[in-house]
DNA sequence: GGACGACAGGTCGCATGCAATCATGGGACT
DNA sequence: AGTCCCATGATTGCATGCGACCTGTCGTCC
């Protein structure tokens, strides 16, 4: 019944080379190609992409608003480093973020909705389960291993953002999204323990079921402790460099500015 | 010694076309010079900055980032409704992130800037004082009364950025910004009574007590109240629709969609 | 030897041009 | 009369070109 404001197509979801190179461009950097305090180009990655210099720098206008890479006049955009103080303060962000749209959904998700999360948080129960089973048979090594965190990574996703749809609030969508969270930390199961996982799903059942009962403040405050528990394994996971990957974008290697991480960032 | 992230140089802080189209854009849309639904050309606006269409395309999409106008494919950004139901968000939102930078000031304040928080508060209240006083005296008419709530605006933001600035959380600050709740809430002050300003005159107070005891819960809860005891006086300044002024950029009301509001709201 | 100033290289910021796409209006057909 | 289709006009998305600005280097002077 609520009018919803107009829809709000992210780059994620679009055609167009600008959302391409948008898309491309985030890959490299959360993937380590394209390592903190490095100089992107537009030529150069323009070139690479097969596009004009145009699109690529209104890619970078996007991921500069989004904190990924900070822009410099007449000089140029250089990807941010990311600190485990940049893990905190996301995390502290997130837990009030999120809290008020577990607290808003409690308030507001219909029954369907609640339905939907409890599917969802059943679903991110069989996958972390999968997972540990995994780990328990000794055969974590690779792909499998890999396979079964996207899994516990994507079933998360769903259900979190389940939960801010269920709060019907499109601005803690948008907030939550251009926080660079799920990008940065997606690695992030990779470092849960095996009761890292169990206290997720304890998590995600509080939520649901505070959500379920109505009780806003059950709701919101299972989120925050959810959220503010996992900044702990998260920060673990911000520590291991992203390795500077062999994959693709080799050329941008040469680009590589002399002057990294020490200059530029005391600047008043 | 914290380890500072790089400046985050806002366009209202910048020089270029870009900066300059982007400040003229918002001001046209928060003065109520292009209402909502209309749809704007990017043509017609490069053609009254007196400059090209690519700084307009680029402010345009800075101003979709912050939710002001919305870029459809191929058709064009158009400035987005701002109902009643968008203050309460707004204000929930705020209500919150700025708990948690009050929360973040107590805890790593300095003695310094508690000093700062309390001039600020100081003067906030001057301001009020002034306003009230100008009403009590019936001279409440036209440009006195503006600038006195002018004033009362100002301290309010200056009070409020200072917190900020005292949580040390650099994204509050941002993701606040690109909340767009400055830019079209600042009228707000018109539609307080004198109740509503004493109102906030303690708030502030507790506020600063808070953050000076290093009291982190009071602070947050001072906060939290605080802005959401606002949320309603800032709806019913929701209420007045922006007029549509007679000052410049007449042009563009030649451009005037025929289809406003009513279509491409419900998109699912 | 160190510091200052001019020069060169390179990158960005903005202007302009062209093609793809969408909305609109008229006409033909049912 | 109503509906479908196509042609037309307008607008965006992207490509390209040029000038402005910054950085780093070299030469000169103190």
């Amino acid at each position: 019944m609520g009018l919803m404001t107009g829809t709000h197509p992210h780059p994620d979801e679009e055609a167009g080379a600008r959302s391409t190179a948008y898309r491309r461009i985030r890959e490299d950097i959360v993937g380590g190609v394209l390592a903190p305090g490095w100089w992107v180009r537009e030529g150069a990655l323009a070139e690479q992409l097969g596009v004009s210099r145009t699109p690529v720098r209104e890619a970078l206008n996007a991921l500069a608003a989004e904190g990924l890479v900070e822009i410099v006049r007449h000089r140029g955009a250089r990807v941010l480093p990311w600190t485990m103080r940049d893990v905190d303060e996301v995390y502290s962000i997130r837990a009030v973020l999120e809290g008020e749209g577990a607290r808003l959904a409690a308030i507001r998700a219909s029954d369907e909705e609640v339905q939907g999360l409890w599917e969802s948080a059943e679903r991110f129960e069989q996958a972390a389960r999968e997972l540990v089973d995994l780990r328990a048979r000794g055969r974590g090594g690779d792909a499998a291993a890999r396979g079964a965190v996207d899994a516990v990574t994507e079933a998360n996703g769903v259900l979190h953002r389940a939960v801010l749809t269920a709060a019907g609030s499109p601005r803690l969508t948008v907030l939550l999204r251009s926080l660079s969270s799920e990008a940065r930390i997606g690695q992030v199961f990779h470092h849960y323990t095996d009761a890292d996982l169990t206290r997720s799903m304890v998590g995600h059942h509080d939520i649901v079921l505070g959500i379920e009962r109505h009780d806003a403040p059950l709701a919101e405050s299972a989120m925050r402790s959810h959220i503010l528990a996992a900044r702990h394994a998260a920060a673990r996971s911000a520590s291991d460099a992203p390795a500077p990957s062999t994959r693709g974008t080799a050329q941008i290697d040469r680009d590589r500015a002399r002057e990294g991480w020490g200059r530029g960032q005391g600047v008043p």
